[in-house]
DNA sequence: GCGACAG
DNA sequence: ATCTTGTCGC
């Protein structure tokens, strides 16, 4: 599984969508990092209320500065509904569009959501870490499945993320008495080194700043440029 | 059957 | 996700 076009079609319903999550588990790499990154890379989507049109983005972040290093957008179509488990079928394609328009391949890439903490283990950055055949972990605002007690209230406590007896992820607070994000797994890493990376993203905010940036990149897409 | 439910 | 102003606390 390391070069192909097409892993699997994007246009199925949400039973076969669960399907194919079943049958890509199976490939799922969870290791150490094989290299020390220079680069990360943080992805996000926005959305104007009720309608379909999807603004994606990814921002490329040098490691050691957090300076932005390249910017990729592009302003697509939402084929699939949002169904809690199936993100990745809403927002993946549009992701891979603007993955492709990047000059700057990212050493890792952080998404807005979960990896391994999903019901099957296939959250958007485990399906996307698959696509990319990169490193990949997401860094969630709120839980999908699992549970966790409270990290204590400093930045860097963090506290395991259990669900049928295995830990999938971890609760980390990124700032002081605020509340903490959800650090899993996506592919091609392990959690010491996703919770590491993300503490090193610290730009002051409870958000690291790939995802940060990548927020308010695909914002301002959809408000001004884009389209119209 | 009922409640929960990434973005 | 998106729609939105002020407001409470460090």
């Amino acid at each position: 599984m390391a070069f192909h076009l097409t892993l699997h079609p994007w246009n199925v319903t949400p039973a076969e969508a669960v399907g194919l999550q079943e049958e890509l588990r199976q490939h799922i790499v969870i290791e150490p990092l094989s290299n020390p990154p220079e680069t990360i890379a943080g992805c996000d989507i926005s959305f104007n209320k009720y309608e379909e049109t999807v603004y994606a983005g990814i921002v490329v972040l040098r490691l050691d500065t957090l300076e932005v290093i390249e910017e990729a957008g592009v302003v697509t179509t939402a084929s699939f509904p949002y169904v809690p488990g199936l993100l990745t079928f809403r927002e993946g394609p549009a992701l891979l569009e603007a993955w492709q328009k990047l000059k700057t391949v990212p050493d890792v890439v952080m998404f807005d959501g979960h990896g391994l903490a999903h019901p099957r283990r296939l959250g958007i950055a485990t399906h996307m870490g698959l696509w990319l055949d990169r490193p990949t972990f997401g860094c969630g605002k709120s839980v999908l499945v699992g549970t966790f007690s409270e990290p204590a209230l400093e930045r860097g406590h963090w506290s395991p993320m259990m669900h049928k007896g295995e830990t999938i992820g971890a609760a980390l607070r990124t700032k002081n008495k605020v509340n903490p994000v959800f650090i899993s797994p996506g592919h091609l890493i392990d959690l010491p080194a996703a919770l590491d990376l993300t503490l090193r993203c610290d730009g002051g905010y409870r958000l690291p700043e790939p995802t940060r940036r990548a927020h308010l990149f695909v914002n301002e897409l959809r408000q001004k440029g884009g389209k119209e």
